[in-house]
DNA sequence: AATTCCGGAGAACAGTTGTTAACTGCATGG
DNA sequence: CCATGCAGTTAACAACTGTTCTCCGGAATT
């Protein structure tokens, strides 16, 4: 099926590429809403009209970035509500994965904490989606667990949102803490863990 | 002890808080980063050269943006920790404080939530320093609380930046759902409450 | 082998930006 | 009443922005 594609689209893609990690690097210091357009040609080292025949705007490559920096965070999802073993080692196995993802894709966390709530609208609403989309998968994994039996579906999508937020909140303080003493990542790991497991709590509760 | 001020320094401090409030009202839809002098300056109706009168740079007024929206916020804090009554009744007043709080300053929430996690560095820490403040004072309020009994200085810190956070996420989300339908901000509502349910269910058999 | 297609380059456009300097008029303190 | 201080103005600066149009060279198609 995979049609190896010509040396044409090939350097297509190449650059069209090279454009959008140019432009996360650049997003690393500032926001979309003030990224130009030349900005990111130049640091690629391609004319600015080469821009538009990858996209219409720099909103538009915003919005194919979250696409790419959402990729990258799916799997992690996925293993981290699958993890297995008892509560508290699930926990802290958890916690662990958000940082490893954080050292392994900072710009990536940082385009997305930023754009969530960031001035380009288009670029907010895909994220909304994309997390919309996870909570969904998270509130499926959740009901197919033993001690979910009896919640509500609108319960389990609470939950499921409560963990995906938590989860970004976390990454979120993971990454402002990187270039700090590790003592800090150390205290943003346990008050994490901390939380969750709060959150556990509640959730075997929740019946009552 | 509240000298009036003469005609002079009250004709600076009228302009200056003109250029707040124009900058805040752009950056309904954008951010920060991409805030222009001019464009502020333009907005008000003065030269582009009064603004050195007032702000350094477009940075600074964020800065002093900062300490405008968290001061409007604080007294909020105070009166969501300190309600009286049965534990939903409290978390139903909790949530329509919050929502009565967007309603009204919903310029300011707009800020915190978009420049928490925005370009501007001066910008991110002039907000984490207060709404650390925020979390202290939550927390001093839990510690005085019967319930909690036993608890570690560390868990109340943990809890109270939860009880932050959720307030924040809570304020973002029925901004978003303001010009929605009616039961969208309903639904806002609902899962908010149900979320504070569960931690405080959480908070009470966390002893175990 | 000839022709079409298309990613990228180049130049030019009007409009914008932050920052400087020297100014004006008026409230203020002596 | 007069001299000083200072918020705000005007003019000019080089640098930058997004967008259009025209062109080129080489891959793709026939």
């Amino acid at each position: 099926m995979s049609h190896t594609l010509g040396i044409r689209q090939a350097q297509k893609q190449k650059t069209r590429q090279a454009l959008l990690d140019a432009a996360l690097g650049l997003l690393e210091e500032q926001s979309l809403s003030s990224l130009g357009l030349r900005e990111v040609t130049r640091a690629v080292g391609v004319a600015p009209t080469a821009f538009y025949r990858h996209f219409r705007s720099t909103a538009d490559l915003g919005v194919e970035l979250v696409e790419e920096a959402l990729g990258s965070l799916h799997p992690m999802i996925g293993s981290t509500v699958s993890a297995t073993g008892d509560s508290d080692e699930r926990i802290t196995r958890a916690v662990d994965l958000i940082a490893r993802h954080v050292d392994a894709y900072p710009a990536h966390v940082r385009f997305i904490a930023r754009e969530r709530h960031g001035g380009v609208q288009p670029v907010r609403e895909a994220i909304r989606r994309q997390l919309a989309r996870f909570a969904e998968e998270v509130k499926v994994a959740l009901a197919g667990r033993p001690e979910s039996a009896g919640w509500s579906d609108e319960d389990l999508l609470m939950l499921a949102g409560l963990y995906v937020d938590q989860m970004l909140m976390t990454a979120s303080q993971f990454l402002e803490a990187m270039e700090g003493p590790a003592e800090e990542r150390e205290r943003v790991a346990r008050t994490a863990a901390r939380r969750l497991r709060l959150v556990g709590i509640g959730r075997h509760h929740w019946q009552d």
